[in-house]
DNA sequence: CATGAATGAGTTTTCATTCAT
DNA sequence: GATGAATGAAAACTCATTCAT
């Protein structure tokens, strides 16, 4: 399993450092200090390795942003906890959550893994908090995947910007973002 | 400039279709109905190619982003037409529009180009904007660039669900999604 | 062309001097004096590569086979052609004729070449042969393919320990084999 | 013993199936159901394995040549019994019978193989069958090895048209198989 | 003895690039 | 300018063999 884990961590470390296209086989070796025909105990090729980090990289998102949810804390705590989860990933793992914003839709990645099991949870909850919002009426009434991935994507947007030093991110930073957006989407 | 044109569009068109990392020459040279030799007339090398193609982009996208914007409108027309003009370019050229979003940040495209003058203007005049509202006293106080990004994020991020079809973007949305990224950076 | 042509000869040589499980590309290359991409211009992998040089070889044995054939000669005039043939064939191009004869069962080689056209011709004209002598009560009564058989083999077989020097064969010898062969189908 | 069994039978197996140079370890230990290492405690390297495959085929070949031979029979006898216990060897074991056919002259086999003692004995019986008859002055006067190959040959032929299905092989093909040998070589 | 994960030398295959026409 | 056959360095992949358990 060790062998593994290295061969994945190795992917992830040489395509946020060079780019997926640039990923080639002998590089990956020499990064996990591994035989050349290791890979092929565990991947059949590229792309299901590629594949394998993706989906691990969506499991360990999945998990991380359900961290101390509660459910039954006010609408504005469960928003403020699911975006500063999503938020704080991204701070923490930058090269997972990097990845992911890249390639979730890029030809590479099959589209089966986009959907899969994972992180579904974390994005029902999300869907869930929007319609409740709604029906109290502090939401407004919008399609609800599209205030899904607005305030996703205003997290994804701020985290780019601070991973190429366009700005600080600090508490009072990540406070008003949370505010804004919050704001986006209020009546 | 047919034969050139007719390799750029080729090559955006398969970097769409199936990623930068598995656009091959011999693929393009098919596509752009073109011999393989033709290319090294107009491009030292493949990466030169790339790099065009987004160059291109960016100017097509910084001469859309300001279609008709009037520096004498008031403070949320002018908002309003960068975002819509931003979103609109998004749904026109969708090609041009994921590739610079995807691509801007890989080894592949050269560093200068990120920071070219094309679109350079727009982006003084989006961050112009919003100094002009924060002195006003209508846009909250924070990082100038932090703002930008946030608001430029939103419409990205839509854009991109729209993209994979998890929703309509029909003038309603549109207009929320003006008033949204409007209400996230008031006081 | 003449590449091409290259290539098919290199292999053929190669499979008579080593066997087909120990050519490989490299060997190819140097041997036909190519560069190792120039095969994939012409072959899509090895196995199409060598089915093609056993197209090659059956087609030119077929057009051996007939040879000075008469079609209104005496039956025997008419066998005789027809053995011979077939054995100087394989005096002439023992590579040829040793590669169809060790590899038309081999799993390697696409079954639909074993029953194409080029030397169906001469299976077909020595068929008729055979029935024709049968219908002349020359020939003795049984299944034609099975006595097609019976003559073809005797000469490869002969073939075979001429290659591996078990014995001469001169003119003496070779009458020796048209008049065994002749014999042992006779009534 | 079993385990080099299982091993020896999964080669054979799978060299009549693919083909010697399409037999690899991994196929072989899936088919013998045996670990990778196992194979080195019995066999050196592949190629030991399948010259002692090829060795225990002659082996078993050499014996069943000379099963009911009875060396004071009449010469016809004799020669019936020789070409009988041929014809039965191969269609009682065909993977043995092809093998043999195929790689006797492979650079794959070790050519001291080729020579070894244990069917040499049915090759002296048949030379001496042959010289034997000439002396009587029933078998024509031709090179020993010559009146063998081509005995040897029909048989071989006869029965690899058989394995392929051109036609059926009863007691009255084979007789005729005896017969039609038989008068290939009578003055 | 038996196992199978790990290895790396060797093989196949790809593909950007050159160059003669 | 335009072409595409030829190239070979580099990439992907295979597979016999080793060795710790």
């Amino acid at each position: 399993m060790s062998k593994k884990q290295d061969i994945m961590t190795a992917t992830l470390d040489l395509i946020h450092e060079e780019g997926l296209q640039s990923v080639t086989f002998s590089k990956l070796f020499k990064r996990a200090s591994v035989g050349s025909g290791t890979i092929y105990n565990y991947f059949a090729n590229k792309e299901e390795l590629v594949n394998e980090v993706y989906r691990e990289s969506r499991t360990k998102m999945g998990e991380y942003l359900l961290q101390g949810y509660d459910a039954n804390a006010s609408l504005y705590e469960r928003f403020k906890c699911l975006q500063l989860n999503r938020l704080r990933f991204g701070m923490h793992f930058p090269k997972r959550f990097l990845f992911i914003d890249s390639y979730s839709f890029s030809p590479y990645i099959d589209p089966v893994l986009r959907n899969q099991d994972d992180d579904y949870q974390s994005s029902q909850i999300v869907q869930e908090l929007i319609v409740d919002g709604q029906r109290q009426g502090i939401i407004k009434e919008m399609d609800a995947h599209l205030c899904h991935q607005l305030i996703h994507g205003i997290i994804s947007s701020i985290l780019k910007g601070f991973f190429v030093n366009k700005y600080p991110l600090n508490e009072v930073q990540i406070q008003q973002m949370i505010e804004a957006s919050w704001k986006a989407i209020l009546v």
